[in-house]
DNA sequence: TTTT
DNA sequence: TTTT
């Protein structure tokens, strides 16, 4: 409801391992770059392929800092939730360069592609049941469109 | 549905008029620079106040740059959906440099303080009803909790 | 920074004029339905189709909600900044209902089909410039890979 | 850079835990229930507490379903990433319903709160380095005026 | 029908 | 290089 909105949310892959520092007042910040994708569709052959969107630097504090810094690695597929910033900094040569960050909110996990790392297991009997009827709350919904879409 | 993401909303304003290009190959493009601010409460005095995120570049193509270059103008207040870019450039000494970029989707003028600009007349007889009772679709909702939320 | 996060984004077309009330305490509020599309795909064909995802209910509260009221209608093309919210009502029934609907922060008109209803003329002499070199500022973008994209 | 957006970001606890569910070609589907609350100040105690905003239902298909239900469990603070759709369905009494729901494309597990269940050790000698000097990447943020946050 |  |  607030009148100002600066929302970003990127999926992609840690090009190196979470880099966690403190503040002089011992503030934990960890700092993370993210590869970002996109599938386009190659004209010539047809098929899809991985575009770069860019690698983006991420900044994440606090508490949330150490457990990224923890759970996270080089090569994970993560999401992040934030707003976008801007701040200036000296180079070497004294001059004023600036940077673009991510402010990020959340960092987690993806687990699409989690089996190898999921650890909890499934306590329950069988396999799973098959679709089962209606009642008074919605049946399960169909799949969206599957085959045009790049997954 | 896809399996990646990268999208960004902002809301600000232009800090100058859209600047409106066209690619060798006859594309248009519009660029725009928007101030994003966001609310913040001043410790000190306990008033809210400006915090400026940044100022970002954004990119629009094709029509919607030549609509976006007629109807916006420094200092309005603007929606941009898109998603964030990065890309290489060489300055003046050759040097690589780096730029992070909004591509948009969309640009579209807030209505948020419209009153002046607003052209369009309703042709309405009276002013607004009271708010009527129910029927089968649901009434009006209650006002987000005004009182908390920097307005 | 908030450590909970509601944002929606969409863009669609108003189904019918925004329904401007008022709470019993005097206050605006303007009810609107947009119908909010998707390209897919069609696997026989080849071709790209509009896919509803469906129509959805927009609150917007105060002085927004008396600009949407007085500048939308019916048909227009619409981006709505929000958050999704639930509410429970009581139909003729006496029956608990419920209803999600987003509340908006922002609702604002596409300029991507604007070329009818721009009313600003701009003051320029000569048509656009053809795209001009360097500085020390980037050069503009190349065009987003437009082929593979359902314009 | 498509000219549709529907994009919505939440965060909440799970309600229960997942519902795996197979369609009748074999595609699996889970289904969760996500509270999503918002933090208001409250105006008689001043103090910050959580509101809800709803309580959304959110499906996600294919392996990505799989490793939903396999990881997560009613509690779990989860983000979500996805699009905003609605269905109709018939309830006992043979009328048409309609139900608003998320089809995802990430759920993963917030981190926020992530120490007792983080099972992964850093590898690393010492603790975390005291925030170093420059160089020619930008140096380490200041944290987001921490006092004026609902952390 | 509900979570922290 | 900057907006309300």
């Amino acid at each position: 409801m607030a009148n100002e909105q600066n929302n970003i949310t990127v999926i992609g892959n840690l090009t190196k391992d979470p880099d966690l520092r403190y503040t002089q007042s011992g503030i934990a910040v960890a700092s993370l770059s993210v590869a970002v994708n996109r599938r386009v569709r190659n004209k010539d052959t047809n098929e899809w392929e991985d575009k770069l969107d860019g690698y983006f630097d991420i900044n994440i504090w606090r508490d949330h800092a150490e457990n990224v810094a923890e759970s996270l690695n080089k090569g994970d597929r993560v999401v992040v939730i934030g707003r976008l910033t801007k701040r200036s900094w000296e180079d070497r040569d004294g001059q004023t360069r600036w940077s673009t960050e991510i402010e990020a909110d959340e960092i987690c996990p993806s687990l699409r592609w989690a089996k190898a790392s999921v650890s909890k297991v499934r306590s329950g009997g069988g396999g799973p049941r098959p679709s089962s009827g209606g009642g008074s709350a919605p049946p399960p919904a169909e799949p969206p469109t599957p085959d045009d879409v790049p997954f």
